[in-house]
DNA sequence: TAGGCCATCTGGTCCT
DNA sequence: AGGACCAGATGGCCTA
């Protein structure tokens, strides 16, 4: 096994102020002291009753039975603090891994402060994102828009099948779990009610556009229903034909590369989901005026909607 | 009130 | 020996 990280133990009162303690809230500074080690509080003060009545004869008379004893043997409070080292570990430890998995909601889709997804939903979300992507990449073309949805619904809750839809601004209603939690349409939803016309500042593409037409429909859903023919990422991992790697992640710019190729960063923003800065642009959000969303398939060159919009439904 | 989610404690195991 | 990791147990909080 390789190298663990270690995160160096500091005693209990530096950890408060260390950078990672001051994530803690005083409620959770409060509660990591119920449990256990209000236990041994009340421990110790069993202890000193005790000693108390070692001492009191019954009859108010102090006796003196030789050396006071300790409370505890010197391996005993070993132990003891021991034990309470490997606790703060072990809380240090869990609240990096919370870390992480805060960074995770933080770059799939629908990530929103005040309705945080669960843990579980967001690691089976990341996986349908990244299983999403990958079937993109590999396919060559855009996906439908409502297929891209649809893997990421895959499996998930359906609480958070509505957040992750009402995310998207598409209509919850449209999306039904069947009872092996895979989500299928109830009936398919015009493209006004999925795609409501977006605010003019939502976009600065639609200020290029002509922002007085409603965006057009078209027919998406023979593209997602062929798209969506493809294993799901409940049983299958996307499969990479010939010399193609996996897709790669390049400060979260995914592409496939293959093996004897440099990755080309200005094409890969091609598939910048959020984080291709455009030099001079100044949104970490946006990308080249000729790049589009990997969601954004315009099967008959109508393009309806932008990564600027879109990303706003992801962060609204 | 039941169930889901979460933080924490704890003891065991593995590794250095 | 000591640290990292893991999984089970426990109790608190919140919501339907």
């Amino acid at each position: 096994m390789g190298t663990m990280l270690t995160v160096p133990f500091e005693d209990p009162d530096m950890m408060r102020e260390s950078q990672f303690a001051s994530s803690f809230s005083r409620q959770e500074d409060a509660r990591s002291l119920t449990g256990a080690e209000l236990k041994e509080t009340e421990d110790d003060t069993t202890d000193r009753e005790d000693d108390e009545r070692d001492e009191d004869d019954g009859g108010g008379l102090l006796k003196k039975k030789g050396p006071r004893k300790k409370k505890f043997s010197d391996g005993h409070e070993r132990v003891k603090m021991r034990r309470q080292e490997a606790n703060a570990r072990e809380r240090s430890r869990m609240h990096g891994l919370n870390d992480a998995l805060e960074s995770l909601r933080k770059v799939v889709p629908c990530y929103s402060k005040t309705q945080k997804l669960s843990k579980i939903e967001t690691l089976r979300l990341a996986k349908n994102y990244i299983w999403a992507l990958s079937e993109t990449l590999s396919a060559g073309k855009r996906p439908d828009l409502l297929a891209f949805v649809q893997t990421l619904c895959k499996g998930l809750s359906q609480p958070t099948t509505n957040l992750v839809a009402g995310c998207l601004q598409l209509n919850a209603r449209n999306f039904l779990t069947d009872q092996n939690g895979d989500v299928s349409f109830s009936n398919r939803p015009s493209y006004d009610a999925l795609y409501p016309y977006p605010n003019a500042e939502m976009s600065t593409h639609s200020a290029t556009r002509d922002s007085a037409k409603p965006f057009r429909p078209y027919n998406y859903y023979a593209s997602y229903e062929s798209y969506y023919d493809s294993a799901s990422p409940e049983s299958a991992s996307p499969h990479f034909d010939g010399q193609m790697s996996p897709p790669m992640n390049y400060n979260g710019i995914f592409s496939l590369k293959k093996h004897d190729e440099q990755v080309d960063y200005n094409k890969n923003c091609h598939y910048g989901m959020r984080y291709c800065n455009v030099p001079g642009r100044g949104s970490v959000y946006r990308v080249s005026p000729d790049s589009h969303f990997p969601y954004d398939l315009h099967p008959r060159g109508q393009p309806f909607q932008s990564q600027d919009e879109l990303n706003t439904g992801f962060h609204n």
